[in-house]
DNA sequence: ACACGGATACTA
DNA sequence: AGTATCCGTGTC
């Protein structure tokens, strides 16, 4: 999925907080088991209710809320998971947020960065670009991007779908293939 | 290695 | 109503 691909790299600043997005994955309507829509039809509904830039937070094993982004359009409709982040701006507040220290540990990992960012259900169905304190900074220059197998899935894993920014410290978890069998691209 | 924990979408 | 499932984290 190239959006999920064209946001590694850009800054996602929020309200106070903000953080370069350093970790994504694609998840597709169709042909992906590993989708919400394989399997729920208000998922599939809510791809066409609407529009891309909506936000799709849901809570995962009881205890962590998951941003994601409605993408539609190009080669597939999909959602594209925030899955790290390097904080950029109000660390502090991160901080006390998520009641732990240390950069690294504020925004690597998907539930961890909604609780650095206080995202919960409440900006679930949310249009994203009409949120007047969230912005999406294009990145000024280029990066390289690593391409993995995703992260906690147990269908669909074939796909490799998860986008790494290359060498960050910042990453949810390291990157399961090696450098000669990993893909890397220049974007 | 394991517990934690709730929305969703099924079944009946 | 009851149950199975689930894109994780922190601590054991």
């Amino acid at each position: 999925m190239t959006c999920a691909q064209s946001l590694v790299g850009c800054e996602l600043v929020w309200g106070k907080t903000a953080g370069r997005i350093v970790e994504t994955e694609a998840y597709a309507e169709h042909g992906d088991q590993a989708s919400h829509t394989f399997l729920r039809r208000g998922t599939r509904e809510f791809i066409e209710i609407n529009p891309p830039g909506t936000l799709y937070v849901y809570l995962n094993y009881g205890v962590h809320w998951l941003l994601n982004f409605l993408v539609k359009g190009g080669s597939a409709n999909g959602f594209v998971l925030i899955r790290a982040l390097e904080p950029t701006d109000g660390c502090q507040l991160m901080t006390q947020r998520r009641g732990r220290s240390g950069d690294r540990n504020l925004c690597s990992g998907p539930g961890k960065l909604t609780q650095a960012l206080a995202i919960d259900s409440a900006f679930h169905g949310r249009d994203f670009f009409q949120i007047s304190d969230a912005r999406l900074l294009h990145r000024r220059r280029a990066v390289t991007v690593e391409i993995d197998r995703r992260v906690g899935i147990t269908k669909s894993v074939e796909l490799d779908w998860r986008f790494l920014l290359a060498n960050s410290a910042f990453l949810s978890v390291p990157k399961k293939k090696n450098p000669p069998q990993s893909q890397l691209r220049r974007v």
